[in-house]
DNA sequence: TCCTCTAGTTGAACGCGTTCAAAACGAGCG
DNA sequence: CGCTCGTTTTGAACGCGTTCAACTAGAGGA
């Protein structure tokens, strides 16, 4: 089994190298299985023997990219102890990891939309790389000198953060400013107000607000079916 | 002229109710073009001749889905003044007319988020529509005894209300929870909170904020090539 | 009445992603 | 060497969205 399986696993890494650099080439649509198989000096049967599906070569990519991101990321996480740093550094790494790839990571999320789909981030298969992307973000947490008090939140804030790179990253795809700047300035700006917001929101004054919003999250994130009947319609002329 | 156009836009209207219809039935990518040409008794190429492309129809939809959300909203824009209650009335209007479509309304973000498609909500396509959804959520600012003493956020904030929604609905296209109780609360909760920061953020405390805030906007949405060639390394180890 | 010209309509054909029955390969065994 | 059985590979075939050259309908002018 080792030595089949070695070979195996060589044509299915030769496919997808193949595929990621046409893709790079020509863009994700102009690039046809047909063309993939071809280059790749393989029929297309045996790409999808490999590859369930065109979008599953891209999930691929999404696991490579990350890893690039991780090695990006090392030298800051190793030396910096500040947290606006910190974050403000993994975020600008995430995006210039990803910027030989701005052409075709639209279809990245536009999958990624898709309830349906692999590739969307919340699918069971793309589970195993979201938890590795949100324990970046834990890291990038707990290597921090700013310690966050609140258990809850501190649990939190990784899945959290995560969130916040996904809208960054659906913000940097349609930015088209030159060398996408202003996806470079919305990072600068939000991890400035993220930061302010980590250490004020523990303070007494907005305690209750916490509180209840951690019980919402909690609700949210919580995969079994119902949480709890809620009322939808306490709202109504309320504070006359 | 007149009488020909007419034929054509019957033809048009009789095309997308039979989409729609079908859409509505077995969902957006179980519908085939031959299968709506077949059910409204036309050729393929006649679809095509009114509809550029299968997406084409969802704008369709999606503009008529907004008519029915106005007709929903009017009675609480009509008689509610409290911001909180009329925004949140505005928002389950929009979840409740929208749940007909909760199958199919993912096709419906899954091109949203691609920077190519005319359902991209920033396309020039949907220009107008967008424009006719701000000015809802303008009135719900507008006709609330709620009042923003700033301009600059007056005149920003039914574009971030707008943005706010599309949040929403992403959520809501994901949301497997029973009847959607899962987002309703999201509406509950999010909608309180937004509405005291309106009402906070203006305060002398969070001036600074704001203002830096509301710059950062002026420069993300200004379509115009590039706004400032701004750093994005000032930070690093900063507040040692 | 016939001609013309545009709006409307047709359906075969194209290239795509994907499937699947069948073939080829190759290690282990007698 | 020949046989077996699971892994790997093949490519014709299917159904899809989409295109386009050709056709029809019908209003208006001569």
């Amino acid at each position: 089994m080792s030595e089949t399986t070695r070979k195996g696993e060589q044509t299915r890494a030769h496919i997808l190298e193949t595929a990621l650099q046409l893709f790079r080439e020509r863009g994700y649509e102009d690039t046809t299985m047909r063309a993939i198989a071809e280059a790749a000096g393989v029929a297309v049967g045996n790409a999808y023997y490999y590859f369930r599906s065109k979008e599953h070569l891209i999930q691929a990519f999404y696991e490579r990219s990350h890893d690039e991101h991780l090695e990006a990321c090392r030298p800051i996480l190793a030396q910096e102890r500040d947290l606006r740093a910190r974050l403000h550094g993994v975020l600008k790494a995430k995006i210039d990891t990803s910027m030989p790839y701005h052409r075709f990571a639209a279809v990245l999320f536009k999958s990624a939309a898709d309830p349906k789909s692999p590739l969307n981030p919340f699918s069971d298969e793309s589970a195993a790389l979201r938890e590795r992307v949100t324990e970046l973000f834990a890291e990038v947490l707990a290597g921090s000198r700013t310690r966050v008090g609140n258990p809850q939140l501190r649990e939190e804030l990784p899945h959290l953060l995560w969130t916040y790179q996904m809208g960054i990253i659906l913000f940097w795809i349609h930015d088209e400013s030159p060398e996408c700047g202003r996806t470079y300035r919305l990072i600068d700006h939000t991890v400035k107000i993220i930061v302010r917001l980590i250490t004020l929101i523990d303070l007494p004054p907005f305690r209750p607000l916490l509180w209840t919003t951690l019980e919402l999250l909690k609700d949210l994130r919580s995969k079994g079916r119902d949480g709890q009947s809620s009322p939808t319609n306490e709202i109504s002329g309320s504070n006359e």
